[in-house]
Parts: structure tokens; sequence; C-alpha cells
DNA sequence: AATTGGGTATGCAGATTTTGCATATAGAAA
DNA sequence: TTTCTATATGCAAAATCTGCATACCCAATT
């Protein structure tokens, strides 16, 4: 499922229009990304935490031509699912 | 930020009354879930893709008497950030 | 508004799993 | 049309996951 099927679906169960229900999921997103950029975390009971994880530097290795490289330190948005959400996939 | 604080927010940014929020916002939770159920993964640009990744059954080991344990087969939902979403936080 | 029940973070070892590097291309999405 | 994402490759290092106790924080109920 792609963004455009998540909207008409989320269209439909709102009762908006395609163009509404977009920039209201746009606003959540874009409000969980602020959050993340101000370094909080957001935890979201039974679904899940959105996270930055900072991730050491370390070696890594050109695939193509097999020589190691250097990688930098970076961070990355990690998402941990919530209990709740690890049982409904294993039952 | 909790799941409360994150209600707030949108009721303020959507105009919706604070019950109305949480209740587009567990929409959208809910058809993102329907999806991964339904064994379909949820790609959305700009932000990232929900998918269900199995894991395969191994052998583990209790930290605290060193015993090993076989571990099931499982399921869980991973997120893949976007592309756009490591340049927001690397630079 | 306060209590309580429940989910979550932490730390521990060690084997398994994942990550992420460069880069082009194909395919899909905006 | 133009932008975005998955894929595929070898390999070192980082992250994960397991059980479990404790402490903590949040959510819901009274």
């Amino acid at each position: 499922m792609n963004k455009k099927q998540l909207i008409v679906k989320l269209s439909g169960a709102l009762n908006l229009s395609k163009a509404d229900a977009e920039r209201t999921f746009d606003t959540i997103t874009n409000t969980i990304l602020d959050a993340l950029k101000a370094d909080d975390s957001v935890k979201i009971a039974g679904f899940g935490t959105y996270k930055v994880a900072k991730r050491k530097a370390r070696v890594g290795r050109n695939p193509r031509t097999g020589e190691q490289i250097q990688i930098a330190a970076s961070q990355k948005v990690k998402f941990l699912p919530a209990k709740a959400l690890k049982e409904v996939f294993n039952r």
C-alpha cells in the first residue's frame, strides 16, 4: 500500500475529502518529525515509539571495489513496536 | 512526548476537539495496522515504510543462567525511514 | 485529582541478525 | 516527467533478542 492508497482509505474512514485527508496525515507526520528533531521521542501507547538513534562511526566497505572506507557517525529514526503490536502478529 | 501530548498538538494544528483528534489518529494507526495484518507493507514517501519482518526460530540464551533455549519464529513490525528522513538528522 | 495496574527502560552474555558502505538500474509513485 | 525507492553485491561492526528484576512512567479508572 502506498501513500495515495492510504489517503483514499482515510478519506473514507474519516469522511474527509482526499485533500483534507492528506493534509491531516501530513500534519501528523510533521508533528512527529518536529518532536524527533527536537531530540524528543514520541511514544504512542498500543502502537510504538519513534526515537532518534545515534549510530557510531565505523569501518565499512565499498561493495563494488572492496576497499575499506570510514563511515561517519550518524543518526536515524527508529520505530520500536509496542508490546500489543507484537502480540497481534504472533499468535 | 506521549500520545496525550501528541493529541493536544494535533488538536491545535487540525482545529479539532481532542476527542476528534484522537479518533482521527487512531483511525490512521488502525488503517496502517490492518494493511500490515493483511501482509501488505505501507510505503509513505518522504517518511518511511512499515513492513512485517518474519524472523526464523533460533537458539538463544538466558543471560542469568547461561542455559541455551530455543526461540520460536516470530514476526515484528519494522519501520524503515525514508531517505529524506535520514537527511534531516544528518547534516 | 489520586490511585493502581500495566507497559517500558535498563543491564547482563553471547549467538544471530542487521546495518550500511557505492552505484546503476528498474520500477513505482508524485 | 521527474523524483523516490528497492535491489544486489561482500563484509566488519553494531544492533538485536532472549529472561528477569527493579524502577519508572503513563493511562485509565475510580
